[in-house]
DNA sequence: TGTTCAAATGTTTTT
DNA sequence: CATTTGAACA
């Protein structure tokens, strides 16, 4: 076990009362927060299931579950029912209870960012969008579709999310409100913020009396089963997660938060410091423990951070005093703030260090022998990555210095994105067959072997618009899957070497996503006016929309230079630490021209409204967290950009070349030999669900397509029939458990309450709602009389493999059979075939989950089809692929991590079943799948 | 130190 | 196209 400061310990151990960590940077807040839940579970305190912990991202959550179930197996304590502990973020906890216990949640949909501002533009009306109004110098405005919308949906997020002043709203943003609640509930949607908003207001009314099975249920979820809630980055709380944090507490869990006031730096998305700040005169006893001794910071970049907070009114902040405590040596010459007359002078000077960098001898712990530092201890975070970097990624290119940068990845900029959104403009004949070849000539996608015309016959097929009646015919992903199978397309025959293969496979998957998150929306237009509309939002609206995408392929970790916004360098640490671009107006950044949301809500509503607008001293938090992200080497460097607006040095430049312990003039490259560079090796995180895994069992390129090139198959019109069979007996199921059970009679009603389908047009609805309620009636009838034997429903189980990969699933049923044994069930309905060795896998992954969450075996696995005539099987646990499949599971994670995702040899039943075999391998057989393609 | 006006500007991002 | 900056002027 790791020794402990006085501090950390009193943290760890303080479990009685309300406990306020304050965790400054780099303290070890998270291997705090690890031990003090390892000790709750091993003193025997709580269960793993009275334990909810709370973080801001999936990563972070990752991170968290993987430390405490290190710390709990070297503790020796029981690893049994680990997957009941919640370790994630609010939204997934307030979406899972919601999908658990509210059945009328079931079958709702997630909006993301993207879908839900389709779905306003869309509903341009219905949503509210053009009713609501923005006064503009005392003259109302009506909002625009298209232009507006992006402000409109943050308008609405602050509403529900903030302690918003119903008063002095004006009526016509509270009507749109209206509107754009019931456009969700209707089309059966949950945008994030309502996740988060319904779990609060179920919380907050939860009724002892209420006669409702489920309801009931959750009260006593709640009432007995959250005992300790942990908040980590407590500091990024907004008024409405403070009401969930309220809400599961109030019937008496103990609460910690942890969170370091002074990397607040989410203000402008609603959090609220003073949720931290006033924490202790909220709750009465609270033990507040400050963490400030810093083991990752020299002293010189302690200091210098913490001069930054100082310049914080002390009002306004947590008393405490940051200091160092690591091992690392502040040497004179590490701390530099330079000024350089030209951009092009700061790039080279930043590239040179770089460079000399390497090699460098670097400790990383205090008992570590010495490695030479690489490219991936070099960050350089910007205010803007999006207005500022671009000249130091035309000088690293220039260099072939490698990096990775996040915030810069616009999916719409590369010509072979460029080149594939010709084909949509084909569709609609703004663009001529030629036109829309050159494109794919110069953006070198037309294989070495493919036959363009019969890709071209593809698109005027499509494009001829009266085929037919039904409109789900006119299929925007299919069109292009098709597309992009006539042409032939290959990973392996596409020009140039293996990563630029790879990259421009990946650029198409990524377009594949576009258009389903277009078809979701926009599944049912009519056909003319549908591609219209696709091709005009590809022009306008998608560029913006697509930003800066997720460009790592894979779990692979690349030896590279990191550039990053400030933001997303939260929680992270370098060696060596780049702050460029000093610049006055962009870091401490002014101003916001244009519409914003206090012309829609006005700013006399919110309560705190300025913290919307970024104030300097937020600005100065944000310069806190990018100074203490560097371990040793910190950068700080200005150059006038163009403009006079950002001809000036930032105050904060002024403030570091102010500092004794840094230094204004570049004394040259540490002394001292090199070593051999050697990239510090830290193991990705792999987190799969069963599906996930599944289909890397079915076929590891399959993954890869799906996954993380992210290519999806074409919507089908009967979406949601299996899930709504599902849900339907999900809910039979948990009413059993709580000894409700459901008869015949009420088939009907379960499948009103959880069919959505969509994509159905009316007749096929009716036709899926008939077989949906003989498949439930046909269960109940034939299965009724098990229901008393239900054990659980919807399980969530998880399977460890010691080194960060988990895999994470739910387990449809879980029943005890009359004789007594234990068996866990999958329903199975028209899904697509499935080979029957793949289920077989699936349902003893389950087996182990079960084993890890029970710490017993499960004797039987079975497959219940519920369509009509079909056949279910039942089988002993198999203890011989028990074993082996956890090893197949390592397998798989070793893959992943190296990439290494091969196709089949040859065709085999993989091929049969999968979706994107067109772009994989000819087909066998020259028959497709005729009834989908009408 | 305050007022006026022309010129320049368009962040940050998780779920 | 609304807002903010910074210089010019009072």
């Amino acid at each position: 076990m790791p020794t402990y400061t006085p501090s950390q310990s009193e943290a760890i151990a303080c479990v009685e009362e309300p406990l306020q960590i304050i965790a400054c940077a780099g303290s070890g807040k998270t291997q705090v927060i690890s031990q003090r839940i390892a000790d709750l579970l091993a003193s025997g305190r709580a269960e793993p299931r009275n334990i909810v912990a709370f973080t801001f991202t999936e990563r972070a959550a990752a991170e968290l579950k993987d430390r405490i179930v290190h710390l709990v197996e070297e503790a020796g304590t029981s690893t049994v029912g680990l997957a009941e502990m919640f370790i994630g973020t609010m939204h997934g906890y307030c979406l899972d209870l919601l999908q658990r216990n509210v059945p009328e949640t079931f079958k709702y949909n997630v909006l993301t960012d993207i879908t839900a501002r389709l779905l306003v533009d869309r509903n341009s009306r219905q949503s509210g969008l053009t009713t609501c109004e923005a006064v503009v110098n005392g003259t109302p405005k009506k909002l625009r579709r298209f232009v507006n919308s992006r402000l409109y949906l943050s308008a609405l997020g602050i509403f529900r999310e903030d302690d918003v002043d119903q008063n002095r709203v004006p009526s016509s943003f509270k009507m749109a409100f209206e509107a754009y609640t019931h456009l969700l509930r209707t089309k059966g949607y949950l945008d994030y913020t309502a996740m988060i908003q319904l779990a609060v207001e179920m919380l907050e009314n939860l009724d002892p009396e209420d006669d409702d099975s489920m309801a009931q249920a959750l009260h006593g979820y709640v009432r007995d089963g959250v005992k300790f809630l942990v908040v980590d980055e407590y500091q990024d709380v907004n008024p409405l997660q403070e009401r969930l944090i309220r809400a599961l507490t109030q019937f008496g869990a103990n609460l910690c938060v942890v969170g370091d006031d002074d990397q607040t730096i989410y203000q402008w998305r609603g959090s609220e410091v003073s949720n931290i700040i006033t924490f202790a005169r909220r709750h009465a006893s609270v033990r507040q423990v400050t963490l400030d001794d810093n083991f990752r910071s020299s002293r010189g970049v302690v200091e210098l951070g913490r001069s930054i907070a100082e310049t914080i009114p002390v009002g306004d902040r947590l008393a405490k005093r940051m200091v160092a405590s690591g091992h690392q040596e502040w040497e004179r010459g590490d701390l530099l703030a330079l000024d350089f007359g030209t951009e092009n002078d700061e790039v080279r000077w930043i590239c040179d260090r770089i460079e000399g960098l390497r090699g460098v001898s670097f400790c990383d712990s205090p008992s570590a022998t010495p490695r030479g530092l690489s490219w991936s201890d070099c960050a350089v975070l910007y205010r803007s990555v999006s207005a500022d970097a671009g000249p130091l990624v035309d000088e690293l290119r220039r260099r072939d210095i490698p990096f990775v940068i996040k915030g810069l990845n616009r999916l719409f900029d590369s010509p072979e994105v460029a080149a594939v959104v010709n084909i949509f403009d084909y569709m609609v004949e703004t663009i001529s067959a030629a036109g829309l070849r050159t494109a794919w000539e110069t953006a070198e996608l037309i294989p070495t072997s493919g036959s363009w015309d019969a890709a071209v016959a593809v698109l005027d097929t499509g494009r001829d618009f009266e085929r037919g009646q039904r409109w789900g015919i006119y299929n925007i992903q299919r069109v292009y899957l098709d597309f992009l199978e006539a042409l032939g397309i290959r990973e392996d025959n596409l020009p140039g070497q293996r990563e630029r293969r790879e990259l421009a496979f990946y650029q198409l998957g990524k377009f594949s996503q576009v258009i389903s998150d277009f078809e979701e929306i926009h599944f049912s237009s009519t056909p003319a006016e549908k591609y219209q509309a696709f091709a005009k939002w590809l022009q306008y609206q998608a560029p913006d929309y697509y930003a800066d995408v997720d460009d790592d392929v894979g779990y692979a970790t690349p030896d590279a230079v990191t550039i990053s916004t400030v933001h997303q360098a939260k929680g992270m640490q370098w060696p060596a630490v780049f702050v460029p671009c000093l610049r006055r107006n962009r870091f401490p950044s002014k101003r916001q021209g244009g519409l914003n949301v206090f012309h829609v809500i006005p700013e006399s509503a919110i309560p705190g409204a300025d913290r919307y607008k970024g104030t300097r001293d937020d600005e100065a938090r944000l310069f806190y967290v990018a100074i203490t992200r560097a371990q040793k080497y910190l950068h700080i460097t200005y150059s006038p950009g163009a403009g006079k607006f950002y001809g000036k040095r930032s105050e904060f430049f002024d403030h570091c070349t102010r500092h004794s312990l840094v230094s204004t003039r570049d004394p040259g490259l540490p002394a001292g030999g090199r070593l051999t560079p050697q990239p510090k090796v830290e193991a990705a995180q792999i987190t799969l669900s069963f599906s996930e895994l599944k289909y890397y069992f079915e076929c590891p390129y399959q993954f890869k397509m799906r996954f993380l090139y992210g290519f999806n198959a074409p919507l089908h019109e009967a979406l949601g029939y299996g899930k709504g069979l599902h849900d339907a007996l999900s809910e039979v199921h948990k009413r059993a458990i709580h000894g409700d059970l459901v008869t015949v009679s009420s088939a009907k009603d379960l499948v009103d309450r959880h069919l959505h389908t969509p994509y159905a047009y009316p007749e096929l609805r009716k036709q899926l709602e008939r077989s949906a309620i003989d498949a439930v009636a046909r269960y109940l009838t034939t299965h009724g009389d098990e229901l008393a034997l239900t054990l659980h429903s919807e399980q969530p189980i998880q399977v460890h493999l010691g080194d960060g990969v988990v895999v994470d699933g739910r387990v449809d049923l879980i029943r005890r059979l009359d004789t007594d044994e234990v068996s866990i069930v999958d329903f199975k309905s028209t899904d697509r075939a499935q080979q029957e060795e793949v289920t077989r896998d699936q349902l003893h992954i389950y087996a182990v989950g079960y084993q890890e969450l029970k710490g017993e075996r499960a004797d039987l696995i079975e497959v219940l089809n519920l369509d009509p005539g079909a056949k279910s099987t039942r089988e002993q646990v198999d203890d011989a692929l028990l074993t082996s499949i956890r090893d197949r599971i390592q397998a798989a994670g070793t893959a992943l991590r190296e990439n290494d995702l091969p196709r089949h040899v040859s065709w085999c039943g993989a091929c049969e079943s999968c979706d994107f075999v067109a772009l994989c391998r000819p087909r066998e057989s020259n028959q497709r799948d005729g009834a989908e393609r009408e």
